[in-house]
DNA sequence: TTGCGAATGTTATAATGTTGCAAACCTAGC
DNA sequence: GCTAGGTTTGCAACATTATAACATTCGCAA
């Protein structure tokens, strides 16, 4: 299992955070904006763990820890943290989640598991490959792709089988 | 460029509505269940183009009709006909499309023109088997997949470099 | 024909996302 | 330091998408 598996295995997961924290710093001084108090609070709610998070869930957050926040707040904050890479959005969801590959031009796969609700998000050429050539055949531009997988993951596909 | 490329190109929409109406007939007629009045008039007017229809959209035609129609109406009726392979919800677009493939076993592959707003489902081996690999690399169990491309068909591209 | 499950009607409400405008806040140039 | 201009945030209202709960009607079959 590859690394990027973390989602589905016990991991120090304060790792995590605190390299995405440390990523996101680096990329927006690298590209000039601001990563401001309330953005990078909406980062590390996001980051809390490898469950998609909804936009209300950062919200009441947020709330819950005093901060005088209404929907703008948030969906502003996450629509700046998506612009330059830092989150995803999971349309089937309708929930964000970190980005495990800042950085790294990328499209992600996302695999989520139904039953635990992690996510783990994959980068794969092959599948890149192959929906840039099924569009290809069809003359079509590609501008962006959004590929969600749920099913399983091991982890519960193991207990399940237990039963 | 291969015949399920209608939706962009100039095409006889009225055999797709009438073949698509038939298709839902059979297979609820094989299913022993039941296509009702409701059901196919939804339906109908999801084929209407090629470009999905919000559930609203749908329910605003239906009361431009003299249909009584609440939401639920027109929610029930659209699980109905995606439970049974006769439409399919686009995530990214909080909308529904014909389904290009009924009967036929397939993961669609949707094509989105942010444009004409058109859409066109493919079922592609290659990258329908991409996935499932990658999937099965982190043993992953695959139940469902939402892949929804969008970019330029090759229509708006084509008027775009006329500028 | 009457009983039962499936389908629909109806009302209300939940969940998600957006608009518009005013206030606060950086930050660069003077 | 000041100040002008752009960026970010606060805030209130609103728009869109989806579901819950319960009553009623419909279709079919014993
Ligand atoms: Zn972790
Ligand atoms: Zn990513
Ligand atoms: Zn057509
Ligand atoms: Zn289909």
């Amino acid at each position: 299992m590859s690394a990027s598996a973390l989602p589905y295995r016990p991991h120090n997961h304060d790792t995590c955070v605190s390299d995405a924290l440390a990523d996101a710093r680096e990329i927006c001084q690298q590209k000039n904006v601001r990563l401001t108090a309330t953005r990078e609070r909406v980062l590390e709610l996001i980051w809390q763990s490898h469950k998609p998070l909804g936009a209300y869930d950062v919200l009441a957050e947020l709330a819950s820890e005093g901060h005088n926040a209404a929907p703008p707040t948030v969906y502003r904050a996450l629509d700046f943290l998506q612009q330059h890479g830092l989150v995803h959005r999971i349309a089937s969801l309708n929930a964000f989640t970190g980005c495990a590959h800042t950085g790294e031009k990328h499209t992600g796969m996302f695999l989520i598991c139904r039953a635990c609700g992690n996510v783990l998000e994959l980068t794969d050429t092959h599948v890149s490959t192959a929906i840039h050539n099924a569009a290809d055949a069809e003359a079509f531009r590609v501008e962006n792709i959004t590929l969600e997988v749920s099913g399983l993951c091991p982890r519960c596909l193991a207990e399940k089988n237990h039963e």
